[in-house]
DNA sequence: GCCGTTTTCGGCCCGACTGTTTTCAGTCG
């Protein structure tokens, strides 16, 4: 396999920008971007699915659509985007990028002014060029320097969603505090569980005359004011987080908060949908003409849409609406559901807490099991585990599973797959352990199908129970590792075993698409914590989340298994 | 370029704010 999904879709998006410079039929444009939305979402590849006809089935994906998505696979290439290419300079597509640069001022500084990417733009600025064209004043010139002095990634920092909520839920607390203000929720995607915020969209319910925006002033995190009006601000925290709030009348906050939690895709069908019944739906409320027909509440704007209740988790417009109309949505797991945590370690290893300190903080998560998996010796692992090191240790979970009520400590270890697929611990070393948690962390550089095949044959080893963060990847640092996902879970499947949703902040993985194609294969999965220290349970959260966005169940899910559940499940999975 | 409980042609989601304007286009979400 060569062509994964994601080339498709950045083809399509590319298209679209630069057609978008050209000045192209804005439908047009929006018809390339919505298939680049809907292939990027896909649970599995195109390239595999083989048919080419069934590519126009796709939602909004028609003849011309499916012809180009099959000439990529076959190809590699595709005509049209290379044209596009020989006809707009490609460093201007990158212009678009820039606050306050929409397709038509980039069409003008590429025609009027011949600039061709960043550097170009930098000297007509510095040269004063831009004065002389129509719709660059100087308060967009004095921004654009700005912006052009700092370094390019500097500009588009996504935050990891853990890192966001550190700074969100205070700035709601501050806001929820206001004089008048009777509800906040944080928005966009931060509500649909995304993993990464690009900024923080924030709703406020309140009644006429008072005055939110007025009482931003106060915050003591706000560092800078972009945009003030009567209903909207926009601005920067102290942390460099962008922000972005709202505030509307109760009779409309349901009909805001669908709004903008988005995501756009979404929005865009269920106003379609309105349109369609002769209804207009915005921010405020559900229309019939003049007169509003809900507003208060999110759920009867669905309803009324002939639609159920969406979680914002699924809303991307993969599916959810057509599973909606049928009454088919998942009824997704929830924090609550979960029993136990497959995946933790201690100061035995790198963890930072003692074995005791970890299951008291367990218990005090709400759980009533974990397994207790340290490292194997290996490589750059902090003090790992030999096989000596190891009985030991589970001898002493054998003392303090005695101590426990109502309480269980299963005998684990997480054990690095090495470079030719062989696990770092002997069978028999693994032979009494409860769960044993299999893991690269070396060698991420492979080419796919060596990397595959690692993969695959630390599968076939006699105790495996779960796959621990099975692509690697490392939100913001690390891609992940070449992998022919598709046989990964053909494998997990035929085994039986499981593969986990990493909860650490930077890793999430599996990541949405990822969940949602284990899941509808049927590959069940572990949602664990991988905590290192006390606070860490809090991780649960996470993989919870990215569960919920790939469509997963209770069921689907190992660890929301009672122990009693739980036992003959782990045995099965030993070959 | 897509698509059909008005439609195989003619539509295509909606509104706030800013900046550069003399009434609104462009951008953003």
């Amino acid at each position: 396999m060569s062509i994964h999904n994601a080339d498709i879709a950045a083809a399509f998006d590319e298209i679209a920008d630069l057609l978008s410079i050209q000045g192209a039929n804005a439908f047009r444009i929006r018809a390339y971007r919505r298939a680049a939305q809907t292939v990027r979402g896909l649970p599995h590849q195109l390239a595999e699915a083989g048919d080419s006809s069934a590519y126009a089935e796709l939602p909004g994906i028609g003849t011309d659509l499916a012809g180009k998505i099959a000439e990529i696979i076959a190809t590699g290439q595709l005509a049209a985007l290379r044209k596009l290419r020989s006809e707009v300079p490609p460093g201007l597509r990158e212009l678009l990028a820039l606050p306050g640069l929409g397709p038509a001022r980039v069409r003008a500084l590429g025609t009027v002014l011949k600039i061709k990417n960043r550097t170009d733009l930098r000297r007509a600025l510095a040269a004063g060029r831009l004065a002389s064209l129509r719709g660059f004043g100087s308060s967009l010139r004095a921004k654009l320097e700005s912006v052009l002095t700092r370094a390019p990634e500097a500009t588009a920092r996504r935050m990891p969603i853990a890192e966001a909520a550190e700074y969100a839920e205070p700035f709601r607390r501050f806001l929820a505090a206001l004089p008048g203000v009777e509800r906040v929720e944080i928005v966009g995607s931060y509500r649909r569980g995304r993993e990464t915020v690009g900024d923080l969209d924030l709703l406020v319910a309140a009644s006429a005359g008072v005055d939110v925006i007025g009482g931003l002033g106060a915050y003591a995190d706000l560092d800078t004011r972009t945009a003030s009006g009567r209903t909207k601000a926009s601005g920067v925290l102290r942390n460099g987080l962008q922000f972005d709030l709202r505030v509307v009348r109760p009779e409309s906050f349901g009909a805001a908060l669908q709004y903008f939690t988005g995501s756009k895709e979404h929005g865009i069908r269920l106003r379609q949908r309105a349109h369609a019944r002769g209804l207009k739906l915005s921010e405020y409320g559900l229309f019939h003409g003049s007169r509003r027909l809900f507003g208060r509440n999110e759920a009867q704007i669905y309803s009324a849409l002939g639609l159920a209740w969406i979680a914002p988790e699924l809303r991307e417009d993969r599916g959810e609406f057509e599973a909606a109309e049928h009454d088919m949505l998942p009824r997704l797991v929830e924090r609550a559901d979960l029993r136990g945590d497959l995946h933790v370690h201690t100061r035995a290893t790198d963890g930072s807490a003692s074995l005791e300190e970890m299951v008291a903080a367990a218990r005090a998560a709400g759980l009533s099991y974990v397994a207790i998996t340290d490292h194997s010796k290996y490589l750059g692992i902090v003090r790992g585990l030999d096989a000596q090191r190891l009985a030991r240790h589970c001898d002493a979970i054998d003392g303090l599973n005695e101590q426990l009520h109502g309480f269980t400590v299963l005998k684990g270890a997480e054990v690095d797959i090495l470079e030719d697929g062989r696990l770092a611990m002997s069978d028999a070393a693994l032979a009494p352990l409860d769960v044993i948690v299999v893991a690269i962390h070396s060698h991420f550089d492979l080419p796919e199908a060596k990397q595959t095949r690692r993969v695959l044959r630390a599968l076939e080893r006699p105790h495996v129970t779960i796959l621990a963060h099975p692509t690697g990847r490392l939100l913001g640092q690390r891609e992940s590792y070449a992998l022919d996902f598709e046989r990964v879970l053909a494998a997990v499947h035929e085994r039986p075993c499981y593969l986990e949703v990493n909860g650490q902040p930077l890793r999430l993985d599996l990541d949405d698409v990822h969940v949602k194609a284990a899941v509808e294969r049927g590959v069940p999965l572990a949602l664990d914590s991988d905590a290192h220290a006390i606070g860490q349970f809090a991780n649960l959260d996470g993989a919870v989340r990215q569960a919920r966005r790939g469509w997963a169940r209770k069921q689907d899910v190992l660890n929301t298994r009672s122990l009693a559940q739980l036992r003959p499940l782990l045995r099965a999975t030993r070959g």
